[in-house]
DNA sequence: GTAACTGCAAAATATTTGCATCCTT
DNA sequence: AAGGATGCAAATATTTTGCAGTTAC
């Protein structure tokens, strides 16, 4: 995947420290994180409203989608490739390990259909699994 | 189902007014509700704090649960009857309508097994379909 | 009567908005 | 140079906590 800089450029975005940084950590975090873990992992002091205006702005161009949440603390993660262009394919399953309390995606285990009942219309749908993680399980197998 | 009182009785916690009237509006409702749909609905004019804590202790005896949602307003929904015990088996689908934005249970619809990634431990899950529910459709089934 | 619940006040936290300044293009 | 992005201040909203008074059992 491209980096940080290429990814603005190409959603027309212009470049700045804060974008770039905040753009970064998703690149790197292969998982999900909240407002405050982004205001904890930037090591240069933006203010927090830019981060909120940074994130909406991600959501608003498909750079970055929301993740349901049980607690109120709203997760935001890295779009995989379709969902760049504007199309939001995120039908991939989101898995919160309840030891790390780290979010993960799991783009190879896409969300299954299901039949619901007369009359229902669905359009997107989300599955999230909470458990153990690999890596919290004491495997060597990546959280990846 | 039971009455309210019955319910509030089998969990062991004393029957007061704000609970009854909560709990009532859960059984109505058929739907997940918010913090602020209750407070909307109330129509004594029960402490905001009151609410909160009222829900707390709700979803603490296992009589409601949190549905995750992509925004950050917190639902809650009846549990089941085998919640009650304890035990949380909600595992069955919940429909955000995009239309009247009202959020169902679909008990009959349980949420699909899902094959992890090596190392994964799932505990819970979660299925959240978007789209227009039966009433929102126009046809005459029930939004049930 | 006692333990638990409620309402009020206030603190702590989270989010949004307006505006002047600064930066990207 | 112009439009947009940022930081600061402040308004607004949300959730939590402490405590005194009230209620359920």
């Amino acid at each position: 995947m491209a980096d940080s800089k290429t990814i603005l450029k190409n959603t027309k975005l212009s470049v700045t420290a804060s974008r770039e940084q905040i753009l970064a950590l998703f690149l790197v975090a292969n998982g999900a994180l909240s407002q405050s873990d982004i205001e904890q992992k930037l090591e240069a002091g933006f203010d927090r409203v830019t981060v909120y205006r940074t994130l909406h702005t991600f959501v608003e161009k498909g750079i970055i989608h929301q993740i349901p949440t049980t607690d109120n603390n709203v997760l935001y993660a890295l779009c995989i490739d379709e969902c760049a262009d504007g199309h939001h394919h995120d039908d991939h399953v989101h898995f919160l390990c309840n030891t790390c309390h780290i979010t993960t995606c799991l783009p190879d285990v896409t969300v299954p259909k299901v039949s619901l009942p007369a009359g229902f219309k669905p359009q997107t749908k989300q599955m999230i699994v909470e458990g153990v993680c690999g890596k919290c399980e004491g495997l060597s197998v990546a959280c990846k």
